[in-house]
DNA sequence: CGACGAGTTGACGAAACTCAAGAGTCGTGG
DNA sequence: CCACGACTCTTGAGTTTCGTCAACTCGTCG
């Protein structure tokens, strides 16, 4: 695994702050494998071998219910690591994982970390700081999806996908809209007319490419400051 | 704590197949704290200082959005703990929580926890186990919400409710019907509508009480069969 | 060039929310 | 003991939002 991408290793809870030398033990000589888009990593229910760490690309995580439906649970970007607990714990996997786009996921043998678990009990905090910040998330697209309307969760999704900037922001989605319209919880049409509303608010929107004046102002429409 | 409460936090994930003497040790002298319905036991954004059990009663947490409106996250019963995570890492808490009913809450304090688990790793399994099961819980009402109809909600909670039973069934609302209702994310007209819908297929509601003549009719709504 | 998939837009309908009124319960205090 | 108010729940009416169906555009790729 090359410099760049164990840099992007870094990047996730379990291994920021990790001492280097451990960090890349418990990577192993693993090297990131290349899925395609549409690839799946596993299925749901499927037994999890070890635990998945985005490095380029998204992997979306999704459930399927009986009659068909799938519903798109979470889409993870680099840096993101998903099926820790499963992993760990041998339990089936809750939802099934599948490229969004082209991507790069490194599979850390759960094993391998058990046996670093029981030496160092500071990696099992790191899991566990991982797993709230899932929760955390989850708890957090709960909250939206129960209470806003769509324009505003549009809305703050760009924020997020914004970061921290200011002023005039320009931007790419990461992965189909289509794809953001479930996450979001909504159809690809209602998404579409979302981002239609969103340009009286200075939002701008080519293909994948968009445009916003200033994000002060799409950050006041999350909040509900704007209509 | 007297044999009785003991039983309802044996029945905990944390807890459960763990070894008694050991379990006691973490418990400590503790005994579970009442709450009048509507006290806080703590706000968002809070430091938790230990791990919440419920021994009876229930407790929701909810997280306020910037205009003052409160969704509710979860609502925890008796043998639930939440809080664990934060409590552990010592991070602010990211919904508050607060008594649903006169409720009964075991605080377990979470240094005592820490120190066992470098003593015994096997603990920090359990609270991976526990957090990735709170994580599956969102998950199935994450996915739920994006796409089913309120009254097929409904129809799953009550389900949830009567639990493995068969043919007629009498229960309570464990909680006010409001509170049901954001549980579920939809207003509480749309729950009292929702469950008048119902009894076309043999759902009887009078105050608290709830009498269904056939849960496995229930059951089938639930999941889409009938409408 | 033609087929295909993604995205947009319009028309329509169903589901759910808001506002408002009213019934029933419970606790409190006169 | 009863009257009052607070609260919860239900029901009705009107409105909004969102999903469905369908047509059409526009790239992409064979």
């Amino acid at each position: 695994m090359d410099a760049a991408d164990f840099a992007v290793v870094r990047r996730n809870m379990l291994f920021r702050d990790l001492d280097e030398a451990l960090a890349r033990d418990i990577v192993g000589d693993r090297s990131p494998r290349a899925y395609a888009k549409g690839q799946v990593l596993f299925l749901q229910g499927d037994r999890v071998d070890g635990l998945h760490l985005v490095v380029s690309g998204w992997v979306k995580l999704y459930r399927a219910t009986e009659d068909g439906v799938d519903t798109v649970v979470a889409i993870h970007g680099p840096g993101q690591s998903f099926g820790e607990a499963a992993a760990l714990l041998g339990a089936p996997a809750h939802a099934g994982a599948e490229a969004a786009t082209e991507a790069r996921v490194l599979t850390i043998d759960a094993e391998r970390v058990r046996a670093r678990l029981t030496a160092d009990p500071d990696i099992a905090f790191r899991m566990l700081a991982s797993a709230s910040m899932h929760l955390r998330v989850m708890v957090e697209e709960l909250e939206r999806l129960k209470s806003l309307p769509a324009t505003r969760r549009i809305a703050g999704f760009l924020v997020e996908l914004a970061g921290d900037a200011r002023g005039a922001v320009e931007l790419e989605f990461p992965y189909e809209k289509t794809l953001i319209a479930g996450r979001l919880g909504m159809t690809p049409e209602s998404f579409s007319r979302g981002l239609a509303k969103l340009r009286e608010h200075g939002v701008g929107v080519e293909r994948e490419r968009v445009s916003i004046d200033r994000i002060e102002t799409l950050r006041a429409v999350a909040r509900g400051d704007l209509a």
